[in-house]
DNA sequence: CCTACCGATCGGTAGG
DNA sequence: CCTACCGATCGGTAGG
């Protein structure tokens, strides 16, 4: 669930990073300021640099924290021998828990990468890349042996995973369902629509 | 469609709004420079200020050009005698046009709409809500009279609005399905997936 | 529409 | 971990 990777520093690097996963969901990227996040770990700015190279580490961190997760959860629903359209509803219900449960970190991965530099930056978006197109890859399965509505499998696969990235405003709502509620009406919409 | 309002020097205004919609959706508002913004339009930054009051100030009408367009649409809907399922289906095809021909303002009034400054902050997220509370209560009707899946009414409607922003990626990609074709497989995937 | 310039704030470094 | 401070850049104004 998005580790945070532990270094010889690693319980004060962790209060750092984990206060400015929700400075950047709060402010976004670059509306968050080293200073601000200073003032929330209880440090003046300068202090930050002695457990981060920069700014952009934070973020390069918390990016690759979440596609990593996803990353080795499609690679062991791509060994199991489920059906395709059992496999897309692992892969779907792991996405919804991810954005139930780390949402914040989710939230940053998905909205603000593009603000990575660019070694991480083509990194990311090439492990996105492939990531989507494994996920195409199953969908496509699922239509090739008549599971599947024959629709496009990529243009399912970005209507499936941007419908889960709703649940970021399900989080601010005041009435709430359960998460388990709201998992499963997830389920019932998405793969009832992609269902035959 | 998200028209510009023209004034008395509309034509220049109309061009330094539009360049900041492409400098927007490109960078994002705060890292979206007034002195990069110049440079496209071909001016000194200094010169915008003849033709704009401020930088939120071109925030603010990309924002409330689009979400005044969804409010037209969805008071016509309203009072059509459609079946609920059918005004859903309005709605949605709506949404679905104005991500493909639209798509960099609705892209920026949805994700950069929360760095307006205060009155206007506050008219839109009500504006917003209220929006959303009227597409829900014609969700509610349609669960009512049993032509759609008894799901909470709000999360459907957050799954639905999210799924359509997807769209954004589509832009992108490099092997795109025709727009029309786009159009009617979300329409599958989401009112199928609605539907009892 | 431009030149000149302001105060504020940014990410980050030096040195202890 | 702090004080002190850097160069760069920001949105915006004055004045013509």
């Amino acid at each position: 669930m998005a580790r945070i990777r532990t270094g010889k520093d690693g319980s004060r690097k962790e209060v750092i990073v984990k206060a400015a996963v929700t400075l950047f969901y709060e402010k976004g990227y670059k509306a968050a300021s080293m200073r601000e996040l200073a003032e929330r770990v209880g440090v003046e700015a300068a202090s930050l640099y002695n457990h981060i190279r920069s700014k952009t580490e934070l973020l390069h961190d918390i990016c690759f924290n979440v596609a990593n997760a996803f990353w080795e959860h499609i690679h062991v629903v791509e060994l199991s021998d489920a059906r395709p359209i059992e496999k897309l509803e692992t892969l779907l219900r792991f996405h919804i828990r991810q954005m139930i449960n780390n949402f914040e970190e989710v939230y940053i991965s998905d909205r603000e990468w593009r603000y990575l530099a660019d070694p991480y930056l083509s990194n990311f978006h090439n492990q996105r890349r492939n990531y989507r197109k494994r996920f195409a890859a199953i969908v496509q399965q699922g239509i090739d042996n008549g599971e599947i509505n024959k629709i496009d499998a990529s243009t399912s696969v970005l209507i499936v995973l941007h419908a889960v990235s709703g649940i970021e405003s399900w989080h601010r709502s005041k009435f709430k369902i359960s998460g388990e509620e709201l998992e499963e009406h997830m389920i019932t919409i998405l793969i009832d629509g992609l269902k035959k």
